[in-house]
DNA sequence: CAAGAAACTGACCATTCGGTCAGGATTCAC
DNA sequence: GTGAATCCTGACCGAATGGTCAGTTTCTTG
């Protein structure tokens, strides 16, 4: 390993090696010395730019919670009436988790420390709108239930990519092969209310 | 509250009382003495009657274990290759979600402690039997696929069912919608291959 | 170069928690 | 009744960890 490289600041390799260790180990199991050991500085460093291990959390989770927070208001803003809705938010859905898998990794392993760490609160908040907009937004009680059972399902199934086997290195096929399957769980039931 | 029935031994008072708090806490976030106050006891009673904290989740979670091990392998015999075996197989499974919820809560929410809590290095083994199931038994990789997003997604959904706003009261209405959506999602779907 | 700010560190502290232990109470067998 | 086995407890211990602090180095700026 390269002693480090100049162009990223210490303040980002805490941030990036937080995030690896607590998605890996999980956030308890994280002790500042193993984030302060992967980061090549010392605990009390770690400190003195994050003043608590929540904070450093918060921090390493800002970018993830941003794209959240713009999914959900583009997807409240757009509706999910139509299919075609759906297939677009499912679409973003994807993309989002792809993009910010480590840190949705984090934020589903751990419902517990919501009420110690606040960007995790922050975290369910923008899942609860999500599944408000989910709520409202479709039409009866059977097609809210399989289309949030759909997003829940991929979500896991992203996060926990193993428990499908899925074929994790080819992302672009994933996605593909993703909006594929999910198009024909999204859509308005052919057999439904016949 | 009473201060103890005598037909429920200590014991088994110790033993909900953690699964309980467990599932509520978290287990990192529960200490035996938690427990022990919970189950109105000593600390060190609870380690008299468990050898350690691994052990006592362990003893837990032996039911819910053994019924998963048994609907894995009703699942393997019977295979998953029609219509009806799918609709068995996920009857039987949400099941088991309602039944040992707690004890399904508890496994899917701590994946990080699989490496220090044996009882949940088994679960994690059980459910990699369960995806080898719908792995192997299935057809297409698409029919995989969307196999597997609507079971966890059911399962996850059912776990955390704040997620959905399910209607949590009414457990025989919300078996019959499962069911019902279920349906829709896991038979193979009529567009496909056309 | 000097002085102050910023970055950084080792040593240390307080607390929490799983687990041990010696011994006390209670029940049971004879 | 008596001894043994079982059940139970308070007191204590060691390890780990988040966090503090005084002090040192490095960078910046006039």
């Amino acid at each position: 390993m390269p002693p480090r490289l100049a162009c990223v600041s210490v303040r980002d390799q805490i941030i990036s090696s937080a995030l690896e260790l607590c998605a890996k180990r999980g956030i308890t199991a994280t002790s500042l010395q193993d984030i302060a050991d992967a980061a090549q500085c010392s605990k009390a460093n770690v400190l003195y730019h994050f003043s608590h291990k929540e904070d450093l959390i918060g921090k390493a989770l800002e970018p993830s919670l941003a794209a959240t927070e713009e999914l959900v208001s583009k997807a409240r803003a757009r509706g999910l009436g139509t299919d075609y809705d759906r297939l677009v938010f499912v679409e973003e859905l994807v993309d989002l988790l792809i993009k910010h898998g480590l840190a949705t990794h984090l934020v589903i392993t751990h419902p517990y420390l919501v009420d110690s760490i606040p960007a995790l609160a922050k975290a369910q908040e923008l899942m609860a709108s999500l599944a408000d907009v989910v709520e409202t937004k479709t039409s009866s009680e059977a097609d809210r239930l399989r289309f949030g059972i759909a997003v829940s399902g991929v979500t896991y199934s992203l996060v926990f990519e193993n428990l499908l086997n899925l074929p994790g290195t080819e992302q672009n096929s994933l996605k593909a092969l993703l909006g594929d399957v999910l198009t024909s769980m999204v859509i308005s039931s052919p057999t439904r209310d016949a």
